[in-house]
RNA sequence: GGGCAGUUACCAGAGUGGCCAAAUGGGGCUGACUGUAACUCAGCUGUCUUUCGACUUCGGUGGUUCGAAUCCAUCACUGCCCA
């Protein structure tokens, strides 16, 4: 069997992955590199739940990559994490050292370990105010016109629908090249929390995160000048807050509402990672409450007996 | 004490004699996803059954009727108004 190149910690929001997977990387003298798709955004730290002090471990920091690399209001996606992880993965490889991938963002983890061949297709603007108005019956078809489909994303949506017209469309004017990253060999191992304690802790963690400033910080956002649709787009903390700071939603309304976004969020992430399992992707489940040092002796074990 | 309104599935809430296991929304569950993914979308959600279907429900009880969530009586509870 091929040695692990790497570790992987995913596990759904509230889960501890950040905190466990800080002191495994203080342990095997490892890098973390964050596998959030809305962490990588400067200023938005409250809100995305950065943490960041879980990164220093007995005065330690340990190195991390992949967060705080882009101003709030830019565009980021699969194709860009997968550019960025390479360029840090081989970083942390040139330098000796252990890469461990942890986040939240299932398809970001699955585009690196797969080795998804992907396309840098910006956004068509022209494109897009073209396709705006049309039905998804309508969008169909002319996806079809295009030939061959570059991807097997479930076009049931016009929104899906415009974004792989847009791929398809780049695609043939171009003739871009796509990526070519290998498949990566990673000990995968999945934070395991039963779904009431789960839902425990994001509630309470909302609350909290409501006192130390969220709305301030969205607050903020707003007042540089970043529009209230951007950061509706970000969803979740960002979506609600805006809505609220936009007096389109009571206070009471936005916590409520937000609470069960994000509990239907961590659903959605529980789904995509049994669905890895479901794609061949082994992951080897913790339980959220062993003790931490109890869960770095099993995750080293793993990973050096490959 | 008197008057009026109400009591429907986890919640809200339609339904006012047969087409009702009961609209719709929310929640919950399951799922899809190689492209903005903290997005977007789909299915299920009384019980048993893979399906067909069978069975038990619409505050309790008792009636009317071929047939009742729907009509009548009565009891209980809730809300508002008058005392």
């Amino acid at each position: 069997m091929k040695p692990y190149e790497l570790i992987t910690i995913l596990g759904p929001t509230a889960s501890g992955k950040t905190s466990f997977a800080a002191r495994l990387a203080h342990s095997l003298n490892a890098e973390i590199i964050s596998a959030d798709s809305r962490q990588v955004y400067r200023q938005m730290d409250i809100g995305t739940g950065k943490d960041l002090s879980d990164y220093e471990i007995n005065g330690n920091i340990v190195p991390y990559h992949l967060i705080d690399i882009l101003d709030a209001g830019e565009k980021y996606n699969v194709f860009a994490y997968q550019h960025d992880f390479h360029q840090a993965f081989s970083q942390i490889c040139r330098r000796g050292r252990t890469a461990i991938l942890c986040g939240g963002t299932g398809m970001y983890i699955e585009a690196v370990l797969k080795g998804y061949r992907l396309l840098d297709v910006p956004e068509n603007k022209e494109l897009r105010s073209r396709l705006e108005n049309k039905s998804l019956q309508e969008l169909t078809q002319i996806l079809a016109s295009y030939g061959a489909l570059h991807n097997t994303t479930d076009v049931d949506t016009a929104q899906r629908a415009i974004r792989a017209i847009e791929i398809a469309d780049y695609t043939q004017v171009k003739n871009a090249h796509k990526t070519d990253f290998e498949p990566l060999n990673s000990l995968i191992v999945g934070i395991d929390i039963p779904r009431d304690i789960r839902r425990k802790r994001i509630s309470e963690r909302l609350h909290s995160r409501l006192k130390e400033g969220m709305l301030d910080e969205v607050q903020q956002l707003l007042a540089q000048g970043i529009s209230p649709d951007d950061l509706i787009y970000y969803g979740l903390e960002y979506k609600f807050v805006t809505l609220h700071a936009m007096g389109q939603l009571g206070y009471n309304d936005m916590v409520q509402q937000l609470e069960i976004a994000i509990h239907q969020f961590a659903k959605r992430q529980m789904t995509w990672f049994r669905g890895m399992e479901r794609r061949g992707f082994r992951i080897h489940w913790l339980p959220y409450d062993m003790p931490a040092e109890q869960r770095i002796s099993q995750v080293t074990a793993w990973y050096n007996h490959t």
